[in-house]
DNA sequence: AATGAATGAGGCTTCATTCAT
DNA sequence: CATGAATGAAGCCTCATTCAT
């Protein structure tokens, strides 16, 4: 994806601050509306240097949704870790509050990062960070319900992903949403769902394979 | 919104036709990389003709963002309508199901129309059509707990609206988790949940009444 | 000029209109960026009424602008032939008065007027208004220097008509020549200077033909 | 003024060309129907190029203009330094015959100059520029009047060079003015008035001293 | 490598003019 | 004739990308 893996200190440091140049911008800017020049400008280096690391604006931003994703993936595991123990429930309430909490003080960041996922279709690294993070939920899961089929926890897994998604973009948009912990409301309601539905589904599974 | 209100019934076909062929472009591309010339050579209409009415792409956008929205509200109240007698969950699914399915007919084009919501602030127009769709929810809600406050019932409505949305989008990002009917397995346990909590809220409140 | 010369009551209502509606947008706007649509509305007629009359925009312009030098020229008229007995630098020196007057009121729009002047050739009826306008100053100085040739009067009046205009336009752009009767003391000296140099050079040509 | 300050030698060269191909446009065409994309095909640079430079062609006329005034200054130096001994009258009679020849040969190009100052206030610039000229001015008419009060010395200097610009804008309006030197004659009869008066006001004053 | 000036394709938008009603 | 919606050529301007220094 980088034109260039950079391997001096110093090509480091460039990327370094064409992606800090790109997430500052970014936090005030739509990404439409967003220019190389101007990230090249507040990132302080020149137009130039950004063509030599990024193919295109379009990468920059893509780039900078790996790292998000790869936070996020990097958050699921250290609490998973960390709480062995715990319902799966709770496990998963915790993340989704702490992520909650980064998106809503970087509400326009987010959305331009979400953006580049709806604009251009998934890479293979991207849709394997999201697998990766699909995992972690799945492990999780998978602690508690030891005798439910894999796929079928990947798939509850899954839909837990994207819900979860959909609601702290849906807090970031909807200012109904954004008070009185309604979007927290929310997620208990769907968790609670995804759980029931994950039972539900693995009776009628062995229902199927006893008659 | 219009630029200009259509009087003659001429320019109410030009406004259509314009819409039409916003639609049409926007099944295809997204929206960022979508130009007005694009959509009037699509439309099969002059640029000039486009913004006679139409201060932006942004602007057909949204208007067929409220077109759709409209559209759902219809459709709940048709379904509502045509199906008094059967239990509310069944009322409720039924539309659901065809939202769905609409929705991953044209699965870029309700993407673009989010992607519109997700950058402007909602106007009064549109909280106004989403306040119709939970109305009709609330209707049918009302009438198999006609014993429950109103008010209650409004509060279900919305949550119930929102998961649905919530749901649809999720389908609509990973159309892998439609596999084996995974959001509507969910859907139901959400139903459930919701119409359980609506009852239960009606029997507390009875038991406070009587006491 | 007209494209079709108003014969009945309506059509010259028409182009009062269309006439009064451009005076009062280009009392306001820049003719460059006046439309031909604004001063439609502004004239509460239609576009396409505007196309019956006028060929272009700048036809209009034009129209006003020879309305204008129309007035001028029976302004210089009227006043010669209500000044006699008085001397010529005293009779062309009230309607300078009175046009910078008439100018200071409505300043943009006589830029605008002269505007037309600058982009396009003038045509043939507005020379003759031009000349008409010579004319009158020319015969004023003729009648005080009888013995001078008509030609060089001639020459004389159309210098002083040009100077005066540009004076009037002058003050209207420069704020320092727009208080104490700057303008006014200019145009003294320069009236001065004019019928001056009307002596001297009748004297040389006297001269000339003696030697 | 200019967007952006040229630092290398290429964009000075750069900003030199613009003004060159504009200068080569408005020498043709008026202002008003002069387009951006014009000026960079005739200097043979890019539109992107001029925009680096200039907001838009009003700029770049502006600019011209501003040049226009600096050249006329430093003619005015340049005469006045290598005229010592002459007599005021002709020192001041040389620059006027040489932008009398410059503005005619270059008629449109100066009108669309002069349509610039009609249009837009000026600016401090072009204030400070235009008193430049006024300096020089009172620099030969002091050299001639030492005795005279420098305030009184400026005062005549500023309707000079009005009568200067006026009459050489008149001759631009209507080059028939030109014939037989008309111009020219009235120029020197303002010349003689101008410097008489400046005698007179001296002797007034050297009796006002001596009484 | 880094720089930043230069490029120019292409999007946006206006508005003079036409023409069906 | 009057109307005003429709047209589309043409100007404006940006900004992703290149390339000489």
């Amino acid at each position: 994806m980088l034109r260039k893996v950079p391997k001096q200190s110093r090509s480091e440091e460039m990327v370094s601050c064409i992606l800090a140049g790109a997430t500052r911008v970014l936090r005030r800017t739509p990404l439409a509306s967003t220019t190389t020049n101007h990230i090249a400008e507040v990132a302080g280096v020149s137009v130039g240097s950004v063509y030599q690391y990024f193919d295109s604006k379009e990468t920059i931003a893509t780039t900078l949704f790996r790292r998000h994703l790869a936070d996020s993936a990097q958050l699921l595991r250290r609490v998973r870790t960390e709480s062995r123990g715990y319902s799966a429930e709770k496990r998963l309430r915790m993340p989704f509050v702490e992520l909650l909490r980064d998106h809503r003080s970087d509400i326009m960041l987010h959305q331009n990062l979400m953006g580049v996922m709806e604009t251009s279709r998934p890479t293979a690294e991207t849709q394997s960070l999201i697998r990766e993070i699909t995992n972690e939920i799945a492990a999780v899961l998978g602690e508690e319900f030891p005798a439910i089929d894999q796929d079928e926890i990947k798939l509850c897994a899954a839909l837990r992903q994207r819900y979860s998604v959909t609601l702290v973009h849906s807090s970031m948009i909807d200012p109904t949403l954004d008070r009185d912990g309604v979007v927290l409301d929310h997620f208990d309601s769907l968790s609670k769902a995804n759980i029931k539905a994950l039972g539900a589904r693995a009776r009628s599974r062995r229902r199927a394979r006893v008659s």
